[in-house]
DNA sequence: TGCCCGCGCCTAAATCTTTTAGGCAAGAGG
DNA sequence: CCTCTTGCCTAAAAGATTTAGGCGCGGGCA
């Protein structure tokens, strides 16, 4: 038999986000990575405490990966430029590498969602908005909505919701984030 | 033994749709329903086909709750009192029944969309922005976006994705509505 | 060179979920 | 009062999760 087949940590994660990414990350199994590595299920078990920690170890990647791709994005860019740059980052990671989007999602504990590359993303919204002028609190505001907007289009996208009806997705997230330069620029006081 | 305890598939969408709320949508389990209803397993089948039938079922009654919400929210309701109104009946639901919101997301094959209430959802955002004299395709345009928003906001949310940061979220979704409103408002014209 | 020891993968086994096939009996309708 | 539907059962197979313990190969020791 083949002795070793030089399982570690770093390459179940991996093909882990892969097999996410091919049939969904909530079919990602130990059996079924173990069947991809051909090696018994119980060999998985010396390199990752559990099913949960696996499927942690792909968020924590996805997270990386995504952040990586928006500060290439965001560099030498601002204003509209960067927002738009910023958006397609996610919409593009999402249509690409849709069971990594999916982990990116995963609920994380506390703990570990202050130590993931999450607040990296929070950073980079917050760089993105200094383009548009926001004081405190309104750019907290505007980061949630940012996040918020890019995370539910592309969620609702993925999901088929705007599907079948007739101005194309292409063109509406083209005018969404119009609107949204526009409302940045035009930042409402509160009421 | 109780000789009949009187399962239907109406009972069980019930009682699972209780059970995502308590332990969560994907911990729903036909295993657990059974054991909620001192039954076996096996016997769930009569009335549900499998897993994946339960959990649309629950899904289509989250999505019926919803839809009925959201219809008593926006009777003799306009403009940003409508936008809140509508608002506020997404967010309000997912932190009642965190398990049944999930299950709004769950991604149902086509034709099940179609005939969901996902398309009263959408008619009833549509009737929202009449208020707001925006024509086609803006109008779909902006059906998107406050979809976008909604859910993405409620689902961050939920996530915990907002916490630990210094502005309440309280705070955050009303100006987010604010800002909103204005942008809609003052629909950008096309770039 | 030879030995040994830890690490990498194994077997084995318990527990749980899903799903199908077939059976028995209670209650509704004639 | 009988029968037939149907509601819940037993049985069983298949796959996932997780733990406990074993054996051999390769790198570091002498």
């Amino acid at each position: 038999m083949a002795p070793r087949v030089g399982l570690t940590t770093e390459r179940l994660t991996q093909a882990g986000a892969t097999l996410a990414d091919e049939v969904g990350f909530d079919q990602v199994t130990v059996s079924e990575l173990a069947r991809r590595f051909d090696v018994k299920v119980a060999s998985l078990y010396s390199h990752v405490k559990n099913s949960h920690d696996l499927k942690t170890r792909i968020a924590l990647l996805a997270l990386e990966e995504l952040a990586d791709r928006a500060a290439d994005a965001l560099a030498g860019r601002a204003g509209k430029d960067a927002l738009v740059a910023l958006a397609n980052v996610y919409r593009d990671y999402a249509r690409e590498h849709p069971g990594r989007y999916a982990a990116a999602q995963f609920r994380l504990d506390p703990e570990t969602a202050a130590a993931s590359a999450g607040v990296r993303h929070a950073k980079m919204t917050r760089a993105l908005l200094r383009g548009y002028h926001l004081d405190e609190p309104d750019q907290t505001h505007a980061v949630r909505l940012l996040g918020s907007v890019f995370h539910g289009y592309v969620s609702i996208e993925m999901g088929g919701g705007f599907s079948h009806s007739a101005p194309d997705t292409e063109e509406t997230w083209s005018r969404v984030l119009d609107a949204l330069d526009a409302l940045l620029r035009t930042w409402p006081p509160a009421s």
